[in-house]
DNA sequence: TAGAGTTCCCTATCAGTGATAGAGAGTCCT
DNA sequence: AGGACTCTCTATCACTGATAGGGAACTCTA
């Protein structure tokens, strides 16, 4: 089968799952595709533009097509479906977060604000406000992911940890896990939690605001 | 003078402003210490390690104290603040954000965790509004300051890209970069505008919400 | 004070990384 | 037939994080 940047990225893609961002180095993926490493380089300029293309194809993946919410559709919910897909977009892919925000000018990212800013118009709200919101809930979202993703610190480093002291030192912190997720609720619950604090206020959950 | 982890750090510190992150190599810090590489895995156990006490360092430098709110300050005003000082620590430094999102577990950020929600908590807000509040608001500031300092694409990656396409093909996107910034509103403003969506909800601002 | 243990830095070396130079097989077009 | 173009190769570079193991200097103890 002939070589191209397509077929490049897909097994780059699969090693990614592999093996994860580290894993993907120009040896290992020119081994799967049965080829000799410097080959890679007559179809992609360098590491960063591979990298940069892998971030394309995982949100193509997720983002295949690019639809506007429906008339009765209120588009705080719409946002928020938004935002959920990206994130599982992100998670989808081991260190799919570090991706997405090591590509540099991605289109498809592009495409995805304009597709939410220009919906958000749609509906009356002003564009510097619709600007606001999208950069928020993008940026949010993949802050979020990249946390959640963040490579667990392995046992070695972990071997000088003490929960005990952590909770001591910080109580709210950690009262604040266990509440939330003592009542059956998942991570998926918190990320939208989040998600409408940004887009409904804090108003609109319960409790003083001052 | 003795080599310790603290000068370390330090040294590391510099170099990162001086090359980026992708300057902090093992041989140029042990040569700016006077020492050979090798050195260094006497005082710290990997690079991760180090990774993780430079932004350490980062967060001590700009949060030295943990102040809660004055009495007479309203939490959400407060709460702006902490998250622009956080911003302001992680654009002192290249790859600000890159290095805090690389390193793991972080107590000074889970210092800045406690502090923020056990303020919000003393001021009569639930802790789970507490939580979900500060985790937004720091993720987000995060997710923001990395794209802020994402990389621009070097020339040679832009002769192929087209502003005039660009504009036609994602035309709200480009619309709302010249809207927000024609009136002489800087990237700061820009910042604190998207705080201020997350804090004071979209209702604050003038305009439509369905 | 003698000797043992500890601390800290060294040289030498490893496997692996992204990337380039330049040769050489095919293929296609004139 | 012959030149140009496309694609893959071998060989090699400079560099990275990391480990093994030697040795000097210091400190603590008998």
């Amino acid at each position: 089968m002939a070589l191209d940047k397509q077929r490049i990225v897909t097994e780059a893609v699969a090693l990614l799952d592999a093996e994860g961002l580290d894993g993907v180095t120009t040896r290992k993926l020119a081994a799967r595709l049965g080829v000799q490493s410097p080959t890679l380089y007559w179809h992609i300029p360098n590491k960063a533009a591979l990298v940069t293309a892998i971030a394309e194809a995982i949100l193509e993946q997720q983002f295949p097509e690019m639809a506007s919410p429906v008339p009765e559709e209120c588009w705080q919910d719409w946002l928020i479906g938004l935002a959920e897909r990206l994130r599982r977009a992100l998670l989808a892919h081991p260190d799919g977060a570090r991706i997405i925000a090591a590509s540099q000018l991605s289109l498809k990212m592009a495409a995805i604000s304009e597709l939410a800013m220009s919906s958000l118009v749609g509906r009356g709200i002003p564009l510097r406000q619709a600007r606001l919101i999208v950069m928020t809930v993008l940026r949010f979202t993949v802050g979020y992911v990249l946390e959640e993703q963040a490579g667990r610190p392995d046992a070695n480093a972990l071997d000088g940890f003490d929960m005990a002291a952590y909770a001591a030192a910080y109580p709210t912190v950690v009262a604040g896990v266990a509440e939330y997720f003592q009542p059956g609720r998942t991570v998926d619950d918190l990320f939208r939690d989040c998600l409408e604090q940004i887009i409904h206020g804090p108003a609109a959950q319960s409790g003083p605001t001052s």
